[in-house]
RNA sequence: GCCCAGGUAGCUCAGUCGGUAGAGCAGAGGAUUGAAAAUCCUCGUGUCGGCGGUUCGAUUCCGUCCCUGGGCA
């Protein structure tokens, strides 16, 4: 049922953290007449600017950013609801008759804009918490046993030690009477809600991690721990979303005495690293990603995106 | 110059009563369907400081040299 008439085109531009996403939006926004979606999971959130490292407001100002500051930290916040939040702000864009660019590191958030996500339905709420004092009591081999007994397809699929999966299995099966896998079974990401060109950035390993070092030594000069004091003194304490990632935890951990300056920084550094690499393994299974260097290749980019929204290629 | 303690994986170290060695950290690879900056899985060969000697066999014992730290002069 291919009926739509205008297919919306989605420029993505992803990559590991501190690769120059953000850089080369902005670049080819101005000469694409776009507008940006972010799509960083923490930068959704409001007050967590330095650490998670937000445009500035006159890049803001000049070229408009959706979904950036769009939530509290402590707000549940899911790739159904950026995906939702995205089409929205498509719809908006589009009818400025301006292009789009999607930038951001959360792999899952891409994924879940240009694939969309299985029809189950959310679950923060209290049967997640349930199920979560339910784990504390029985531990993680009982959980996963219980998913066995319902859903054995996917149990079998889930290591005993990822208690995250096994409890929103669980969570799913419990809201709907039906499991995970099935909602699963004839999905298989294989719906395409936009056509997109996506480029990755390719950096050197190497070369990554230097800039992740000096980037972390870049926002401890910049008042990290300024921000993340603020934000603890807004109520936004160490279980919050907002403390759990990186930059954050360790500067709370810092702030409560835990380790030193120092330490704080070699950790925030390492675990940067980490995650950074685990953004790779994802966009690395991703065989649409187109990679390339930055800057260096940006006249390339920027042809490919001008071919990619002038071509009328009917899928 | 003399005395003592060390020199083993990228780092910190353990160990072998002689049969070529293993932890933590760092690092690498992977998974990922409403928490995704989250969560989880897998991965340890290195002239055991150099050169000689003893021995069937030395990283281990002996000698010597080099290096590092500490002490005495």
């Amino acid at each position: 049922m291919k009926t739509q008439q205008h297919p919306q085109k989605l420029l993505i531009i992803c990559g590991p953290t501190a690769s120059g996403k953000s850089d080369l939006a902005l670049r080819l926004a101005n000469e694409l007449d776009a507008e940006i979606i972010n799509a960083d999971s923490m930068q959704i959130y409001r007050g967590m600017d330095i650490g998670t490292a937000k445009p500035t407001p006159e890049q803001r100002r000049e070229t408009p950013h959706h979904l950036i500051d769009v939530a509290d930290p402590d707000q549940p916040f899911s790739a159904a609801d950026f995906a939702s939040a995205a089409d929205a702000a498509i719809r908006e864009i589009s009818a400025q008759g301006k292009r789009i660019i999607v930038v951001g590191g959360t792999g899952l958030y891409i994924r879940a804009l240009l694939k969309g996500l299985v029809d189950s339905p959310s679950g923060a709420g209290e049967i997640r918490q349930a199920l979560q004092q339910e784990a504390r009591d029985l531990g993680n081999e009982a959980m996963l046993e219980k998913l066995r007994l319902v859903d054995p397809e996917l149990a079998g699929r889930i290591h005993p030690n990822n208690l995250v999966r096994i409890i929103r299995a669980l969570e799913v099966h419990r809201l709907t009477g039906v499991t995970l896998s099935h909602y699963q079974q004839d999905h298989g990401f294989s719906a395409k809600r936009y056509e997109s060109l996506q480029i990755g950035i390719r950096v050197e390993r190497q070369e990554l991690y230097q800039r992740i070092e000096t980037r972390v030594d870049r926002m401890l000069e910049q008042g990290l721990l300024e921000e993340v004091r603020h934000l603890l003194a807004g109520g936004y304490g160490p279980e919050s979303k907002a403390m759990r990632a990186i930059g954050y935890k360790e500067a709370v951990a810092f702030l409560s005495g835990e380790y030193s300056l120092e330490e704080a920084a070699l950790l925030i550094k390492r675990d940067t690293r980490r995650y950074a690499k685990r953004q790779l393994t994802w966009f690395n299974a991703d065989p649409e990603i187109i990679w390339l260097e930055y800057p260096e290749k940006f006249d390339t980019i920027l042809q490919h995106a001008i071919e990619f929204f002038d071509h009328l290629q009917e899928v």
